[in-house]
RNA sequence: GGGCGAUUAACUCAGCGGUAGAGUGCCUCCUUCACACGGAGGAAGUCACAGGUUCAAGUCCUGUAUCGCCCA
């Protein structure tokens, strides 16, 4: 057996291979059988831009969601991990118009039904490649699920929601004020556009003349606006401009008589000159101000980003450029008044980068405040469970200041709104079917809405129609409403809020019960990733390894600048190694879900590949004490009488109880964690170390003892640990001898649950901690010797205390291994230490390594007085504290007991310590 | 401007009323028969600041500062 057992796991090759292995047995497939008696346990993936490609964000997200689903599926629930993809409306068609640019056409050559055509197409041949990359994380998804947004049965699902929403006077059409991409071409929603704050700018003033004489100064960050100007404010209760009410300005470059009004919202007296000139068509709260007033909306900026008709003169140039022609002309003209610095915000398509440009459009939009209403009580009623709960807030207060959606797209890729315009009536027909005449006037003139839907729209459908809605499928009764809906924050509203406003429409019932947000991953200085940066992190890079020099040129490809190219040069010298999947996935795991940003750092990567290490080597080291022996392991908890035996299944227990909990509670983080150490610190330091001198006992029954327990607690760590390594568990664990009822493969081992074969073993773990403490204080004596750990010395263990006695007489053969030490107990005596004798006090146990001749006696001097210093601070605080009447009376009376305790042993220590130190020669 | 959050060891972060923790990094010693992707030790923190509550405060309350995110 060890000999296949190489001295080091490599990911390389296991890993894939075991993939194979698990979706050809199918273990990772629901039932979706309705006889099944099981539970279910659902997640719907937040489905990728099927454009996309793997970054940290999939792994992280699938980590997260394979370890809940892996430990689910072990547990015995009927497990069903929906996988997907998202068409993602922009960035899919960006994409495929980037690739016909190359041809030199662009989609308008094409056609729309040829451009979709080819939209189709590319989907087809690389679409999916981000799928496949979730499957060298070990993704345990059911791909017999899988979906994509624009699959005809999600967008039948569409079509229905939008039909209905339809009906009910939900989904209106209106002509507004609204977000336009100038460079995209379409419209966008309110959550699309990030303001971009701390923007240089510049507030420009000028003068319009009022009609009977004088001027009236006005301060812009936009002049080019004033085109469209159909209004001046000023604030009612400013008495500069109390005789300004009421009067008239004439714009002076087109005739129009422009009224001057008094509005108490729109206008902060502080702010410039007071006096804000109002462009209806341009600017969202001068569009509301408008309405008050009943001023005229007057679009000067067209869609293309381009003075229009009503900008005369300027008709025809850029935004940009205008801004600076009308500037010019208002100094020919004499009306500049001045211009400062002004520190401004600037609206910004998320999509393209370019400044939004409000204008006033005709769209499609969802009646918010009907759909949020019941969403919002799902959440207070706690039917749907937001983790952590600080982001409850956040939902409520999005929630309870909801503004229409607005979901028509001018995009050709994506779900085409299901309206027909009627030619001869106008009448608009919504209907889920294609009609042929118009429902009004039977007219067959009839035209389809040219836009598309946002693509958020069917992602806000994804856990119900993925499962056959709007069709009464068995899958739909069987896993709807989904469990966990696991996912980033940003999209809370975006995509979360909207699932549960949708699904509670369509489904009457929430689409999931808990939706566990995490952070956004950085690199290890907590910035953002980001291709200029050069400090994307490819989860495949750090899985299969990678050069520095494949590393900046691919970072150098993607557009990184040379500031970016040398952080990745400085950081990472020698590239990626193969650090495997299971690594990048239990480094993630380890990290706090709940942290706003999860600074990835390679160097705990390595840490963790050396983890998976340590857990091979464990295993290598226990299967190879196996030679010989028939030893299977069963699941069940093997009968110790031994301490060490006693005191591994103890932890074992332990660590089983955190990881669960830890798991139950999405903290990933505290459920790894607690298994690391327990493999770490307990196992493989300890306990592997323990059953060295067992294991080679002449008792036959101590060795067959230990030889189950080994095997037993190695099995079950396997098992406890798979949801987050699940390649090295399995590999590991396939190796290990168990009995016949054993399933083929630990993806549908039973996941361990504490306390079944008894309570933790308080005895075991008392007498177990006391033998750490004194083992570890002779190994510091001997450290800061300098005694080479090979060399053997002689150590005198003194203590008056018959329960320690007996213990380490018990235990000799492991103190004497632990410390490479030949041991002699013995009762203390008047004069503990001899002669030129290092010593330590620990558990009350003196500890004496009388070495004549190799202790350097001024360093045993100042290592004594180091320690006596340190036992005297905790002596005084401790002290402090009793002496403190309110302590004595007021703390729990077990709190004062353990104080006193602590304080009797610390002053036999300090007591000891001295003595040592007296009888060191003098210097 | 409003809201949310952060500030703990050199770095990245747990801890959120009872003796300051982890990983990485750093220092010393060690190629000991599972593992140098290792072992044994060690150094390292006025827990941002100022008040308050409490027998007891990184931990609860109030305020201040700095930083971040979201929404205007």
């Amino acid at each position: 057996m060890t000999e296949e057992m190489p001295k080091a796991y490599d990911p390389r090759e296991t890993e894939p291979r075991w993939y194979a292995y698990w979706e050809k047995e199918g273990l990772f497939r629901a039932t979706g059988k309705p006889g099944d008696a099981r539970p279910t346990y659902v997640i719907a993936i937040p489905p990728p831009n099927v454009t996309g490609s793997l970054h940290m964000g999939h792994a992280c997200r699938t980590t997260f969601e394979d370890a809940l689903i892996r430990h689910k599926r072990m547990q015995g629930f009927d497990t069903l991990w929906i996988p997907g993809t998202d068409h993602a409306g922009i960035a899919t068609q960006v994409v495929v118009e980037r690739l016909l640019k190359a041809e030199g056409k662009t989609r308008h050559d094409l056609g729309r039904a040829e451009f979709i055509k080819r939209v189709w197409q590319w989907k087809e041949e690389s679409g999916n490649r981000i799928l496949h990359q979730l499957r060298k994380l070990g993704a345990s998804c059911d791909w017999s699920h899988e979906r994509f947004t624009m699959d005809e049965g999600l967008s039948t699902a569409v079509r229905e929601v939008f039909v209905r929403l339809y009906e009910e006077g939900l989904i209106y059409r209106d002509t507004r004020l609204v977000n336009w991409d100038v460079e995209t071409q379409t419209v966008l929603s309110d959550l699309e556009v990030d303001t971009e704050e701390n923007v240089q700018g510049e507030l420009f003033e000028f003068a319009y003349n009022v009609e009977g004489g004088g001027e009236v100064v006005v301060a812009t960050t936009r002049p080019e606006t004033m085109l469209g100007d159909s209004g001046l404010a000023v604030h009612p209760d400013d008495p500069r401009y109390t005789h300004l009410h009421g009067k008239f300005v004439t714009h002076p470059f087109v005739s129009r008589r422009i009224p001057i009004i008094a509005d108490a919202v729109l206008v902060d007296p502080k702010f410039g000159t007071g006096v804000v000139k109002v462009t209806p068509a341009h600017d969202f709260n001068d569009f509301a101000t408008g309405k008050r007033h009943k001023l005229e909306e007057i679009s000067v900026i067209g869609l293309n980003g381009k003075m229009n008709e009503n900008a005369g003169e300027f008709q025809g140039q850029d935004r940009f450029v205008a801004r600076k022609q009308v500037k010019k002309k208002l100094e020919e003209l004499g009306l500049v008044r001045g211009s400062k610095p002004h520190v401004m915000t600037l609206p910004k398509s998320q999509r393209s980068g370019t400044v939004v440009e409000p204008v006033i459009s005709t769209q499609w939009f969802v009646r918010m405040q009907p759909l949020a209403a019941p969403a919002i009580e799902a959440v207070q009623s706690g039917k749907i469970q937001i983790v952590p709960e600080e982001w409850t807030k956040t939902y409520f207060h999005w929630m309870n200041n909801i503004q229409d959606w607005c979901i028509s797209r001018q995009l050709w890729w994506g779900h085409e709104i299901p309206a027909w315009y009627c030619d001869d009536c106008e009448h608009i027909n919504v209907s889920r079917e294609t009609p042929t005449a118009c429902s009004k006037c039977k007219s067959a003139n009839l035209r389809q809405d040219a836009d598309v839907l946002d693509t958020w729209f069917s992602s806000a459908l994804w856990p119900f129609s993925t499962l056959g809605w709007p069709e009464k499928t068995p899958d739909l009764a069987r896993y709807y409403p989904t469990t966990d809906m696991e996912t980033g924050f940003d999209i809370l509203f975006f995509w979360v809020a909207r699932m549960i406003m949708m699904g509670l429409k369509f489904m009457g019932d929430v689409p999931f019960r808990r939706v566990l947000l995490s952070g956004l991953v950085t690199d290890e200085r907590g910035e953002k990733m980001s291709k200029t940066k050069g400090n994307v992190i490819d989860p495949l890079d750090v899985i299969g390894g990678s050069t520095l020099d494949a590393l900046v040129a691919k970072a150098a490809d993607a557009g990184a600048k040379p500031s970016g190219l040398d952080y990745l040069k400085k950081t990472y010298p020698e590239g990626f190694a193969a650090y495997g999947a299971d690594a990048l996935r239990f480094t993630l795991a380890s990290y706090a879900p709940q942290q706003r940003k999860i600074a990835l750092s390679i160097k705990r990567i390595e840490g963790y590949r050396n983890f998976c290490n340590k857990l091979w080597n464990a295993a290598r080291f226990s299967l190879g004490k196996l030679e010989g022996h028939d030893v299977r392991a069963s699941g069940e908890r093997p009968a110790a009488t031994l301490l060490a035996n006693r005191w591994i299944l103890s932890r074992l227990d332990a660590a089983t109880s955190t990881a669960q909990k830890g798991i139950d509670e999405y903290r990933l983080d505290d459920a790894s964690g607690a298994l690391y150490h327990f493999v770490w610190g307990e196992l493989c330091d300890w306990y592997l170390e323990l059953t060295k001198p067992l294991l080679t006992s002449d008792d036959p029954r101590v060795v067959s003892e230990t030889l189950a327990v080994l095997m037993h607690v190695i099995e079950t760590t396997l098992r406890l640990l798979h949801p987050f390594i699940p390649f090295v568990t399995e590999e590991i664990w396939q190796r290990i001898p168990k009995t016949a009822a054993a399933p083929k493969s630990i993806v549908i081992a039973a996941y361990p649950k504490e306390g079944l074969e008894g309570k933790a073993d308080a005895d075991a773990e008392r007498e177990m901690s006391s033998l750490i403490a004194v083992i570890v204080a002779a190994r510091t004596m001997r450290s800061e010797h300098d005694l080479a750990p090979s060399r053997e010395v002689p150590l005198m263990l003194r203590t008056d205390d018959p329960t320690i006695t007996a213990l380490l007489t018990r235990e000799l053969a492991a103190v004497t291994t632990l410390c490479r030490a030949t041991v002699t107990i013995a009762k203390s005596a008047g004069s503990e230490a001899a002669e030129d004798a290092a010593v330590a006090v620990a558990e009350g146990v003196t500890i004496i390594m009388p070495l004549a001749g190799l202790v350097d006696h001024a360093k045993e001097r100042e290592r004594l007085t180091r320690e006596i210093a340190k036992t005297v601070k905790d002596i005084e605080a401790i002290q402090k504290k009793l002496g403190n009447a309110g302590f004595l009376e007021r703390a729990p009376a077990a709190l004062v007991e353990t104080e006193r305790a602590r304080l009797t042993e610390l002053e036999t220590s300090q007591t000891r310590l001295t003595q040592a130190l007296g009888k060191l020669p003098a210097a």
